[in-house]
RNA sequence: GCCGGUGUGAUGAAAUCGGUAGACAUAGUGGACUCAAAAUCCACCGGUGGCAACACCGUGCCGGUUCGAGUCCGGCCACCGGCACCA
């Protein structure tokens, strides 16, 4: 009989549904595992082979611990509000909604088609009014606490999605999602506080089991420094606030410079003798976009403001004030004391201006470059700071300032508050009126959710604002406080929104009157496991864990940390090595490798292909070898053996043991590659000697997490109890995969010379006496003496051998 | 510039602790089966020299530690990812 896996998988497919094998069960004693993948943005094109690599990796860790007695929780969803969707709309005049649930279905299909073990039954959608009511609900209470507020800041305008962005969306300077040019406009933003939760999104990650390169990604992100905050007095009496890394260089600091946006700018223009060329430079660099202004704009440019000076606090001497905008108004105080001496950009501008350049940390030559070491070198022309190491310096001048009121420690971020409003349709409306009399009014609890309106165009405009804002009966509206007039916010949430909460959501998807029970929540979360794409580091993970401790300080969720461990997946490439594109014609779309050869072997090839963190390339010709390997275990128990189903057989009982205790292992630190290898290495074992009944149902146990479908349709044919995916994970007796006799590789000088085979457990002098009677090393050895003996147990021995003397 | 990572056969890759480098697979070569092909099964498969036994070389480069280094240490080089005028 041919392996038939379009009918087998059907077949258990339609099994698993049918008894509800997936479910995750709210009641019982089991031990709870939340395993979680990042839940797919259903767009038009459909599945894509990117997403079975982490989807499969994550099933079959929600199957194994299924089989070793967890109650799991392996659920999927979809984050549905986004702009491809609404483009995709726009473009061929079908409303977003219907879009969205056309493809939502679709991508159900095809998930189904890979045999996933998800809880169907737990499926969220971030566009359905009964979720997003709760997306809304959170920003309520996040602008109850003052986290949400509203302020007028440059933000990041992509030019084709006419739409804000994050910070965290502009990559290179460009729309992340189009790659369009991005330019600074000034607008009215809802924004975020992130920036509250700073230190302790820091903190936290100590005590996570992240995969490295994310938790450093983060850190970078949050960008930690310490320094101090230095108040510096101007001629016209302001005071100019400063922050600094370097406070140990304060006597170094010959001048100042003001960011273009910089308060003192629009204060003091009109005051200045060069007003007018100020203006100038400032109306200049606002029209710069990010990207010139940062990777191109590395000579720097600047104006002095004539008959503005400033004093410095530590010598008492008058040094000049600057505009230019090298320096950031969105980072420290948007002003800094410029220590030429100690400070490459600082440096750069003082030789360009001819401003004077002061040594006051030695070792160096403050001529030819700046000193900017601060481990090593000693502290001069610094008056009470002479002598002393940069630590120590940064230390008491701290301290110094302190006393005399003129700065403080201080700890800067890097990491800015989040831009929260989208000028777009398909997004969750932001649940806030504005009222001329009260301001800006939450929306009652009981008038949750806003619902998004159907509208007849929603098309962006060139003015920035949301299709929204042309609902006139949509917008005006009463003040819930006053019952005043009041118009809605227009402006959407971000794609973030849904996303920063939903795998709590997943806990209790039905719950009408809160986001999730409070039992449900206790009952499973946090995540105890977590896959996604290292795209979302900054993004997703930050802007998630942020949202979770919000609920944690309310008391929503019982734990401070949403996710105890994540890990990430690489991509695939296609097969010329390109990234796969529709432009570029090589996409491989997972539906035709299902009807070619099967979901398992989908699934067993996309995790052989290499190790699963690292990108990886498709190989249609390697995909075949998967599908051989299923063809011979296939061909090994299509009909049914007789015997005992619980021994292993003596021939193969050694490579079952190690198989189990290697799989398992391997699972466990997501080498599923060499997992994969372990099943062929046995199989072709299989095939030197034929197995057992017990061999074949260790192999299908094994390979049930893998390859579910095949495995379930041997069990049958076997005529093994229940299925396949409810045993229980076998244990191995490590006595078991040992070898009686041991080969010992003999090395001569440390090289490899000879091997003996002997008992296991064998001590040196026999080991030492079997080598020596070797043909080999008895002719090497021969009028020689072995100076020294190395022995390994069981493994090596090595013979240091010397010319007799 | 800073942070994280990678470098091994023709190819994808393996190698818990420093202990027989190249498991498993793809491609290739030879054979069996077949009228033939495909499929399948079996064998070989890092390089050089040799009829062979065998010898020498070999994990990006240079050096070190060690009886022994793909693995540890120091110094380079190349590539990938992230951040970047962050004071």
């Amino acid at each position: 009989m041919m392996y038939e896996f379009a009918r087998i998988e059907k077949k258990w497919q339609d099994v698993w549904e049918a008894r509800g094998t997936y479910a995750a069960k709210d009641g019982g004693n089991k031990p709870k595992y939340y395993v979680l993948i990042e839940f797919p943005y259903p767009s038009g094109e459909g599945l894509h082979v990117g997403h079975p690599r982490p989807y499969t990796a994550m099933d079959i860790v929600a199957r194994k611990r299924r089989m070793q007695g967890y109650n799991v929780l392996f659920p999927m969803g979809f984050d549905a509000f986004g702009l491809p969707t609404e483009n995709y709309a726009i473009k061929n005049k079908i409303h977003p909604a219907d879009v969205t649930q056309k493809n939502i279905s679709r991508f159900t299909r095809q998930l189904k088609m890979l045999g996933y073990s998800f809880d169907w039954a737990r499926a969220v959608d971030t566009t359905d009014p009964d979720y997003y009511r709760w997306t809304q609900w959170i920003f309520l209470r996040m602008f109850e606490k003052g986290l949400a507020y509203k302020a007028s800041i440059p933000v990041n305008w992509c030019t084709s999605c006419k739409c804000v962005l994050a910070n965290e969306e502009v990559v290179g300077g460009v729309c992340e999602r189009c790659g369009s040019e991005v330019v600074r406009r000034e607008k009215s933003q809802w924004m975020l506080k992130i920036t509250d939760y700073a230190q302790r999104l820091l903190d936290d990650l100590d005590g996570l089991d992240y995969i490295e390169r994310v938790k450093a990604q983060q850190r970078n992100w949050i960008g930690r420094s310490t320094g101090a905050e230095v108040v510096f007095a101007t001629t016209a009496g302001d005071e100019l606030r400063v922050f600094t890394t370097r406070p140990d260089t304060l006597f170094g600091a010959t001048y100042m410079v003001v960011a273009p946006e910089h308060e003192l700018i629009k204060e003091r223009a009109d005051t200045l003798a060069n007003g007018a060329q100020v203006r100038d430079y400032c109306e200049s660099a606002s029209k710069k976009s990010d990207f010139e202004r940062t990777e191109l704009a590395h000579e720097k440019t600047g104006v002095r403001l004539d008959g503005l000076d400033a004093v410095n606090p530590a010598t008492g001497g008058r040094i000049p004030i600057f505009i230019s905008d090298y320096v950031l108004a969105t980072y420290g105080t948007g002003a800094i004391m410029a220590v030429p001496g100690h400070d490459g950009r600082d440096w750069e501008f003082a030789k360009k201006f001819g401003l004077p350049i002061v040594e006051v940390v030695s070792g160096g030559d403050v001529e030819k470059e700046a000193y900017t070491d601060c481990d090593s070198g000693v502290m001069v022309n610094s008056g009470f700071l002479n002598g002393l190491s940069v630590e120590a310096a940064k230390v008491s001048i701290t301290k110094w300032l302190a006393e005399k009121g003129l700065g403080e420690y201080k700890v800067n971020y890097k990491l800015r508050d989040w831009v929260f409003s989208r000028q777009r349709y398909w997004g969750e409306p932001i649940p806030i009126v504005h009222c001329e009399a009260c301001g800006y009014v939450a929306i009652p609890e009981s008038e949750l959710p806003v619902v998004l309106p159907k509208v007849e165009n929603y098309e962006t405009t060139d003015t920035g604002e949301s299709p929204l804002a042309s609902m006139e009966d949509w917008v005006n509206t009463t003040c819930p406080k006053c019952g005043g007039h009041a118009r809605r916010e227009t402006d959407t949430m971000p794609q973030w929104a849904g996303s920063s909460w939903y795998f709590l959501r997943y806990a209790d998807p039905h719950n009408a009157d809160a986001l999730a029970s409070d039992a449900a929540l206790r009952r499973w979360t946090p995540v105890d496991w977590y896959n996604g794409g290292m795209e979302h580091t900054t993004l997703h993970l930050l802007y998630s864990r942020f949202w979770h401790k919000f609920l944690y300080d309310l008391g929503v969720v019982p734990t401070p940390e949403p996710y105890l461990k994540r890990t990430s997946h690489g991509f695939i490439l296609a097969e010329d090595g390109q990234k796969m594109s529709k432009s570029r014609g090589n996409v491989i779309n997972p539906s035709d490798t299902i009807a070619e050869f099967g979901a398992d072997t989908l699934r067993l090839y996309i995790m052989f292909i290499g190790d699963f963190e690292k990108t990886a390339q498709w190989s249609a010709r390697a995909v075949k070898g998967c599908k051989r390997f299923l063809d011979r275990v296939w061909n090994l128990a299509e009909e049914r053996l007789d015997g005992d189903p619980d021994i292993y057989s003596p021939a193969h009982e050694k490579a079952v043991h190690r198989a189990i205790k290697k799989i398992g292992a391997d699972i466990e630190t997501m080498k599923f590659n060499t997992a994969i290898a372990t099943l062929m290495a046995l199989v072709n074992d299989f095939y030197e000697t034929p197995p057992s009944r017990g061999d074949i149902r260790a192999l299908a146990t094994l390979l049930s997490p893998f390859a579910p479908h095949i495995a379930e349709e041997l069990w049958e044919i076997q005529g093994f109890e229940g299925l396949a995916c409810e045993q229980v994970w076998p244990d191995y007796d490590e006595a078991k995969t040992l070898d009686d006799d041991v080969e010992i590789a003999v090395q001569v000088g440390g090289k490899l010379k000879s091997a003996v085979s002997m008992p296991r457990g064998s001590g040196e002098d026999a080991v030492l006496a079997a080598a020596l009677a070797d043909g080999k090393i008895a002719r090497l050895a021969e009028g020689k003496t072995v100076a020294r003996v190395i022995y390994v147990k069981d493994k090596l021995i090595n013979l240091i051998i010397r010319d007799t003397a």
